[in-house]
DNA sequence: TATATTCTTGACTAAATCTATCAGGAATAT
DNA sequence: ATATTCCTGATAGATTTAGTCAAGAATATA
């Protein structure tokens, strides 16, 4: 699976800009916000062009213009901010076609599904309010369900 | 995290040895693996030498000789295979510390903490056995945990 | 309208990492 | 002795990552 710099660096900004929101700031410069979170700011600039066309964000432009989130923070999961900067969620290239061992399904395949589900339904299940307000060992459940571990 | 095709050609590799365990099969010679599994043999080579040195697998050298398990199928867990030819297992480099933010923790630190946890759980209550005798979604569960999703 | 500001896009590069290959040596069974 | 098999370290090309840069387009404001 894919997760790079860039994938922790956009959740980080993201989720900076759902504190700004929290703090009734509209729109935040890609400056501003490569500032507060020591985040290069020319790549910062590449990486919220993925998150804008993933319409994740919403930007303008001139003075006073800037990024801001496109829906409500508890609307945006952690997982489709990394799905729109990561060349690929998929952990393992075993994927639908079951073709990864030249023609047939190799041993490992119906493992390496699980665990493709497994981190998808982890990551697609914390929105950005989750995170920010929430803290770790501390999240309240908003549904149970019952995995089995062994 | 790191999930590249060395892992993926360990977790198989260690599987095709475990089903030739079921089948009494003792040593198998890395060529025969190699061959079965579609994997290169010199690559082979070197990650069958990491899994010897993290004692996942024993060797002797020689006519007849080959590799097997050095324990249980029931004992080896499918995340010990890849910590051992992985670089580094930690999803995030928030790790420990906490200086993922030039000194101070970033703001997603606890998140990807969560996330690591969630994923070494994972691969760590995965024995060989479990993969190989059973299939998707037929998992039988040893314990439930309650996990929280939201 | 002119100007400063801010995003937008694409090209580019250095460094790191991955994916192997290869050769020579050491141990072992027969 | 000899053939077989693992063991180790060096090496190298391809790919990816991480980041820079420059020129252009849109917008607010005076």
């Amino acid at each position: 699976m894919n997760l790079t710099s860039k994938g922790k660096y956009a959740v980080t900004a993201v989720l900076d800009l759902a504190i700004q929101e929290q703090a009734n700031v509209n729109y935040s410069k890609i400056s501003e916000v490569a500032e507060r979170q020591s985040i290069p700011a020319p790549y910062l600039e590449q990486i919220f062009s993925c998150l804008r066309k993933a319409e994740i964000l919403c930007a303008t432009r001139g003075p006073k213009g800037g990024f801001k989130l496109s829906r409500p923070k508890e609307q945006i999961m952690i997982g489709e901010i990394i799905n729109a900067v990561e060349r690929n969620m998929d952990a393992t290239q075993c994927s639908g076609e079951g073709i990864c061992n030249g023609g047939s399904k190799c041993i490992a395949h119906n493992f390496w599904m699980d665990f493709n589900d497994n981190v998808n339904e982890f990551l697609m299940t914390k929105s950005l309010d989750d995170v920010i307000s929430k803290r770790r060992g501390n999240v309240q459940p908003k549904n149970e369900v019952l995995i089995a571990t062994g």
